[in-house]
DNA sequence: AATGGTGTCAACCGCGACCTG
DNA sequence: TCAGGTCGCGGTTGACACCAT
């Protein structure tokens, strides 16, 4: 079994480049040196890499901490076990999250939270402790730039209606003449005709993260966007029905009308797929701009997002009121 | 060149769930 | 049934790299 160690800021994978030198040992570790018979702690040698690689190789895992101790290793199970399913697992990804897997790590994180695991299972070669640090590094980064708490309404719509559009974008021209990409089973229950696994991650976002689901007044009738826990077909249902008694719903209806319509033609491009949708986020802004003030928060919202209508619905130069130009967002990137 | 601030990420910790005898 | 061992997860820490001053 041929193994190449690949350190951290070795570059492109497969670059043959020699392992760095053992890291200084942590203070508790020098500390425990003293009792070579004890437990090692802090960062791993080559060697002791090597030996794991080895009798994992010659073995398999499992039983970390009869592993260990077979292994000679003077580690605990757990150590190794996070050393070899972090770092040293041969199908374990390097470098920097594509916009793909950014978009479906946002995608996923508004539906199921911290759990990293279960994110990570859905990008292959990722580790929970990846994303997680991504998670915690950069996504928690923007949202204190944008002076708000990650988990707030503010920054979800500011993700929604602006950084995850870009990221979709982005990675639609990484792979644009590629093959369909498929989301992993259960996540997309869109049209599978959507060409892009980010598009449609992104448009599954917007479609389901229940941003009004919270809001006063706000039900499956009167939601701007269905939210996900009316129904699997919520991209393309609408409660006409009780829509039909309050006429500032049918507003803010027709306006979702354009959304559906746009993922049930399942359009073909992405480009298509945000000048359609666009004149909807327009008419969300209308609407409210109108007075027809749906939810008392909306008015947050339409800051929000107001930069990104100004951009992508008309292509003229940003509102100088607009809080956020979709320069600024690309930046944040 | 020195220093301080900040970001990144590997590794550790605590805890709960599960397994086994 | 129960106690001890093991595993896996999410949160946190700390070393180091990088950048600005």
């Amino acid at each position: 079994m041929e193994m190449v160690l690949q350190p951290r800021g070795s570059g492109a994978a497969g670059a043959s480049t020699p392992p760095p030198p053992p890291r200084k040992m942590v203070k508790r570790e020098a500390e425990d040196e003293e009792s070579a018979a004890e437990l090692r702690r802090g960062p791993w040698t080559v060697d002791e890499d090597l030996t794991l690689i080895n009798y994992i190789a010659e073995h398999g895992d499992g039983r970390w901490n009869s592993l260990a101790r077979a292994a000679g290793l003077k580690r605990t199970g757990k150590s190794c076990r996070l050393r070899w399913l972090n770092y040293l697992r041969p199908d374990v990804k390097r470098g920097d999250f594509t916009a793909d897997e950014q978009l479906l790590i946002l995608d996923l994180h508004s539906r199921w939270g911290n759990r990293w695991s279960k994110i990570a299972a859905q990008l292959p070669g990722r580790t929970d402790n990846e994303i997680k640090n991504y998670w915690r590094t950069r996504v928690q980064k923007h949202a204190r730039q944008l002076g708000c708490d990650v988990n707030s309404r503010r920054f979800k719509d500011a993700m929604a209606y602006l950084w995850m559009p870009r990221l979709a974008e982005r990675a639609s021209q990484s792979h644009h003449a590629a093959a369909p990409v498929v989301l992993p089973a259960g996540i997309n229950n869109t049209a599978p005709a959507l060409p892009c696994a980010a598009t449609a991650a992104a448009a599954n976002c917007l479609a389901e993260n229940n941003y009004y689901e919270h809001s006063p007044g706000a039900s499956g009738s009167n939601c701007v966007v269905p939210s996900s826990s009316s129904s699997d077909s919520s991209l393309t249902s609408t409660d006409s029905t009780a829509a039909a008694h309050d006429e500032k719903s049918v507003q803010l209806q027709n306006s979702n009308d354009c959304w559906a319509a746009t993922m049930q033609q399942g359009v073909e491009d992405h480009d298509e797929f945000w000048s359609a949708a666009a004149p909807a986020l327009q008419q969300l802004v209308i609407n409210n701009d109108a007075g027809h003030r749906q939810f008392q928060d909306m008015q947050d919202l339409t800051g929000w997002v107001q930069g990104f209508c100004d951009g992508i619905v008309s292509d003229a130069a940003a509102d100088e009121q607009s809080l956020w130009s979709l320069d600024d967002i690309w930046r944040m990137q």
